[in-house]
DNA sequence: CTGACCGGTTCAGTCATTGAACTCGTCCAC
DNA sequence: GTGGACGAGTTCAATGACTGAACCGGTCAG
């Protein structure tokens, strides 16, 4: 249950992956938590994911150590990637591209730059500019060509998502300033 | 119903690409296209998926332009990646890196290598001889130090695409040899 | 104390998946 | 041309997962 019923392939690292990432919804979870999304509600209202699903995949996510999860004691609760949720970056980078060159004829919904000298990435995430493979936290998102605008953003985390910002940056959150952001 | 129920996300490619190779078994398919499989019967056989559930998929696959149908007209079919579906090449490896970085411990599955000059590929799919991003029919694959061949394989299927090989190489089949082939 | 906010649970209805058995057409050997 | 083997699907009952909406309990500000 915590899982999905095994692939029965132990010989495919691709399997092994997808029984960590591969349900539904997962990997909107994850790329929410590349854009700064923390908050149980805010993934519930960004991605309009039932709250008992939700409640579960966070759940298999935080056991396979993808996520950790910040109790403050006082009813707030962060969700933030760890170093093996943020390797994942790969995967959700070439998904991401694999949907903008098939099925964003008006241009990429949003690009993606190195936030240090303005360099587009290219494919294997590396920036045009210094040639170096970027790291996360130095990518900068905004909206590209192929956004589109008309669409009907009316909660505040999806606004804050679709501003020019760095991955991993936390949407703005009203309570629980923290000390430790960088 | 051919595609899962929307992400309602309009304006992420992520989840556009989800849509199309997002559901349980899809991405095991593929794979096992990239290794050569063809036939629904070996399809079937390989991932022991239900055949009811590998009808579905082939058919939406098909229908999104990521695998194409030859029916010979004598009771054999093949399905095979079309561009687009070899474009979700980097998605597949991108999935089995994850894997084997962290659920691998005794080393790779499945190394990837060049086939012309025998280099091994790195994460972005370069080849470490000769620098270039290996296309898909130059990849070697063959079993890696973290194969495990204590692993129970009968059929013959798997016993193929666990013999070195090039991807998209179709496994032997009895019958319909087709003049096309490279 | 009260009302707003937050994370999370409960529950009935619906939908997808499973696994096993079955259909139907082609081919081959006799 | 008939029987058997094979291949690509279909059918169907049982089970499991997902959905959506309502609900619960704790914290905090006024």
């Amino acid at each position: 249950m915590p899982l999905p019923s095994t692939y029965a392939d132990r010989n495919c690292s691709l399997a092994r992956s997808l029984e960590v990432v591969g349900e539904r919804w997962t990997f909107l979870i994850v790329r929410d938590a590349f854009y700064g999304v923390r908050r149980f509600g805010d993934f519930a209202t960004q991605l309009g994911i039932p709250r008992a699903v939700l409640t579960g995949r966070l759940k298999s996510l935080v056991q396979e150590d993808v996520l950790t999860r910040d109790d403050d004691g006082a009813g707030t609760v962060e969700y933030r990637l760890t170093a093996k949720g943020i390797a994942l970056w790969p995967i959700v980078h070439a998904l991401m591209n694999w949907g903008d060159t098939f099925y964003s004829p008006a241009g990429v919904k949003r690009t993606l730059s190195h936030d240090q000298d303005g360099g587009l990435l290219d494919q294997e995430g590396r920036c045009q500019e210094c040639g170096v493979v970027v790291p996360v936290p130095e990518i900068r998102v905004e909206p590209g060509p192929g956004f589109d605008p008309t669409d009907p953003v009316h909660d505040p985390v999806s606004k804050a998502i679709n501003t020019p910002r760095r991955l991993l940056e936390p949407v703005m959150t009203p309570r629980i300033p923290r000390a430790d952001e960088s």
